[in-house]
DNA sequence: TATGAATGAGAGTTCATTCAT
DNA sequence: AATGAATGAACTCTCATTCAT
């Protein structure tokens, strides 16, 4: 902040470092089409480099290889979400059943109704040959999102609102009906097409109806 | 080809018939355990031929390519499932709620247990790039698992142990929790087990009571 | 040996088990003649197919790398020369002086009158990259030329025909105007042309002289 | 342009030049750093410019192409030799012996014992590629280390102190023993060590008396 | 029928060189 | 003068597929 010299200059490298940052997302936002597109091993380093409108070497300027590419194109892409979430759900009000169905709904609607179902998909696809990656997103991405689902189950169950169910797998069963829709809507949407929005409602009412204490 | 050389010949011709039916089951067992093990792209016909004992030039004499090769594993292996599935379900005895479980049990025990799990992934993975396998998929497995869940759900309404449900994308809801067991033990299960009896107990449990009549 | 059955087989293995033997020589061959020509780091896998009249994907079948190449290439080119030379030179006859010139002009005849010159430049080339290669040379060329060298030394010493020099580095002394006839051969004949007979001629007189007994 | 602004503009520009030939200096050290390590064809121009502490565009202001960097580095490295060479060695006193002793000496110390050894081997390499450069430096380095031991070796012949020899290629054995000592030290030192001093003894034996009259 | 040597298109990656800042 | 982001030609290595034996 010395004003005579440091303006000007950083101004230059912010600019050239903004630039940066920029290139990197159009990248990522490329190898995510490309990727969800024809899968990992299938996919062309040139045809992401096509995609984002640069060269197969600009590419590799900014990612390692392309394993670190498709890595850090799933943190780039799920990550921030968890500061969303946290944001527009950590509310404590309303009833289990209310913050149970807000959530379910954020996940339809940032996930399922986005590319990033597309990201489900291809760590299903490719997690195995990525343990690395599996390993990532179990920690930041399925722990988290569990218990913050298991977190409302307890909270019903200690208001009354939900009977006590035998806990294993129970968060995961409540979004069980999330990840089937994902992978319907990406594969067999052209043979038997699912109305997301009423699948929703069938889905929460199912679940809910199972939790509730009778 | 006259009637009185036909037997000894035909003898010789079946022996080959089957050593070539044994064969080309060999190629498709060894088929699902690479594919299962690095996915389509990344599998190696030669690997396929050295997992049957064989040898890479063998394979091409029994599948046209690569591609066919996997359409038809996957053929190969899901297929006989009902011809199992109706003989040991399609006893119209019990309540539905005793029906239900048998059929869900059946799905838990001839896939989530076995290596047609496997198969499942596979589909999510390469689904996108084979829409003949992705609708072959569709039309020979999974409407018929829906068609024979819809029919309990419908009689457990008539009967009135079930309530009247939204239709839409109920039996997939029902059957969901089996699909995401299926992939987190494929992946994600050194990082957090999952025990598959008790989760089989939950998911039933919540499914049910679900369904259940108030 | 079995008269009925093992012949035919045998001899068609034969023949492909020599065909392939054959391959693998063309392909050194070719090899030794595509890295004088160029180097190491400048040559292309390609080229060395074409010289060798094959494909890119064959020489893969044969070598496992570049570097295995280059590596086996040296090997398969230099050790067949120990054959030769224990053979033509291990008579225990004559003078010292004359095995000494035996000794060097063979090193003459078989390694700078021939391709193999462009190995020693190549080893000097490349050395510092292939450590392992360096040290395979020293291990099997060099310190066998030096072990060979220096008993005729010794010889010739017991005898009195030699005076009894200071010992390091002695037999590396008197191969050394060799090594210089060879880098000058390969580099620079064109503009100073290098007749190797009188070369040789100055060589061992100046080396002969300066080992005997006054 | 007047006289009177050329002072002060002068030492600006003065000043210039001197940073300018600084920098060409680094680069040149560096050039001969890097590509002694690795090799003409597997340097990188960025190596070079982290070695020198620049950019890679920076090499670039300097040298057209790395081929002119590294010609240029050879020259630079190269050519200050003789006018200490000349220096040194051209008093004409002592007898033939002690001048020749006296440039071999030279050539160890000057050469074998410094980074200039590596340039030696750089030129045996790459020279086939170079032949721009082994031209030069044929004509700049050996003619002319050549002419100088020749003189010195008539010289002698002349006094009566050595043996007239057949002359093809004299002065190449002479200094022969110092090119195999430089190769030596750089690729098969660590597997069999050479001490230059005990071999410049040899050396310097063996050839003084091969050339010396009986 | 079975084999495995041969092919060559194709993909990941590198790096000399350029050029806008 | 100096920088370093961008380019794209070029190269190594892989593997589905073919075919002579």
């Amino acid at each position: 902040m010395s004003a005579t010299m440091s303006t000007p200059k950083s101004s230059a490298e912010t600019r050239r470092a903004e630039r940066k940052e920029k290139r990197r997302e159009e990248l990522v936002d490329a190898a995510l089409r490309v990727f969800s597109r024809v899968g990992f091993a299938t996919a062309k380093m040139e045809d992401v480099a096509v995609e984002a409108g640069t060269s197969k070497g600009t590419v590799y300027l900014y990612f390692d290889s392309k394993e670190h590419l498709f890595e850090e194109m799933v943190k780039a892409k799920m990550l921030p979400l968890f500061v969303e979430a946290e944001a527009e759900l950590a509310v404590d009000v309303g009833s289990a059943e209310e913050r149970l169905k807000a959530h379910v709904k954020f996940f339809y609607k940032k996930i399922l109704n986005s590319d990033r179902r597309q990201i489900m998909r291809l760590i299903m696809a490719e997690g195995p040959n990525f343990p690395h990656l599996a390993e990532f997103y179990h920690a930041n991405i399925l722990s988290r999102g569990q218990a913050m689902m298991t977190a409302i189950i307890e909270e019903g169950v200690e208001k009354g609102e939900f009977r006590a169910l035998s806990g294993h797998g129970l968060a995961q069963n409540v979004f069980a009906g999330a990840l089937l829709a994902a992978m319907w809507k990406l594969i067999f949407d052209p043979y038997q097409p699912l109305d997301l929005d009423a699948y929703y409602e069938t889905h929460v009412d199912l679940v809910l109806n199972g939790l509730k204490a009778t």
